[in-house]
DNA sequence: TGTAAAATGTTGCAAATGCAACATAATTAT
DNA sequence: ATAATTATGTTGCATTTGCAACATTTTACA
């Protein structure tokens, strides 16, 4: 994943993000860090730890939207974060830098040189983020557990280049984001074992065809 | 939609077009634009008409992924369209303006005193669209074609402010923007019909709770 | 190290859904 | 105006899925 800061020298970093106002808050293991954040329009970007943003169904279930992992950014200007039944909560110790919307487009910053890197680096991050909900919407799009639990292998294995990948997430995890029920889905899996198509090890999967 | 040429005179918006070595091609309805496009890394501005990104299943459902109607934008940087199994349609004729992707960021660009505002609207696009791919998720989360009619029907009905709206899709468009079988959407929308949950009339929806 | 908590695995059953195969209405094109 | 195409509506049935209620394993932590 991208880095906001990339290519851009430490002093230069810190210059920038006083330039933007930026503040730094360190949370604790599940915090709900939204109803922390007082700024109006503002981009988080995670330095450290990681972020799970979930909805709160009225159904009861926890739907997980997103995991933002270290450098990951955040945002009410690009999220369903608004939502009442939205939050987002510390997986881990987690520290989170916030900088206003606004001062990203303030002329005392497009003055300095490395701005366009800045902005490069955000339009970047904001492409990955749109490619990475496309994916998922692929996935979600699916109608049977088996298609979408194929179509995610099928995602993770190209991303690899290999046809052996470790998931990233628990199967509790994996079933919210494919949003079905564990139970169905661990059964679907052992199917998919049965009749040769996968094996599974630990968190370890294996293509088999 | 934020439109990305808002606050930009349409004199200094030729001049930027000029800048990004932009170009513009018509097409006829029903054309695959992606086998046209041969440039590296773009941005496509739909200036008129519908485009839309469909998926084509291996299981010969296509999935709608997106539509984009005027002041739109789509690029490879962006979406799922580098998938081979993804098209793009126009759904009417169309015009697209065409600009690299890479330009965007050119020292001679950055001078002009308009660019702060051309980034800032760029920005804005990206929100949205951000915004808009998380709506659709969380409604494909939902697990019921029930939950996900009433949770669409919720996010239409808060945008206009109003408890009646018009769907802005045939029932067809619906059901894939859904991702359900159309017939079994129909019985759904009975039964809610019958339980006084809605009523509707052509594409007009009322909602009665 | 022991214990509580979390993750994983299993299965019967009722309900929801996709699918197929239609009929009918509405729209578009010639 | 009429034919052709597209959109909408209906329903039986097999399959899939969610749900509930468990057992077992693994991990976290005091």
């Amino acid at each position: 994943m991208q880095d906001l800061f990339e290519n851009i020298s430490s002093k230069n970093k810190e210059k920038l993000l006083k330039l933007l106002r930026s503040s730094t808050i360190t949370y604790t293991k599940g915090v709900n860090i939204l109803s922390n954040v007082n700024r109006d329009n503002f981009i988080g970007i995670v330095t450290e730890g990681c972020l799970q943003i979930i909805i709160n169904d009225y159904n009861g279930n926890n739907i997980l939207l997103e995991e933002i992992g270290e450098n990951g950014l955040f945002g009410n200007f690009m999220s369903a974060i608004n939502s009442e039944e939205c939050s987002c909560i510390t997986k881990e110790k987690a520290k989170v830098t916030y900088i206003d919307y606004e001062n990203i487009t303030k002329p005392n910053i497009i003055k300095t040189d490395f701005y366009i890197i800045f902005i490069k680096n955000l339009l970047k991050i904001l492409g990955e983020q749109l490619t990475s909900k496309n994916e998922r919407i692929e996935i979600l799009t699916k109608r049977s557990i088996r298609d979408k639990l194929l179509e995610y292998f099928k995602l993770l294995s190209q991303k690899k280049g290999s046809k052996t990948f470790t998931l990233p997430f628990t199967f509790i995890e994996l079933a919210n984001y494919l949003s079905v029920d564990r139970c169905a889905m661990t059964r679907e899996l052992k199917y998919l074992k049965n009749e040769g198509f996968i094996k599974i090890v630990g968190k370890k999967v294996y293509l088999l065809y």
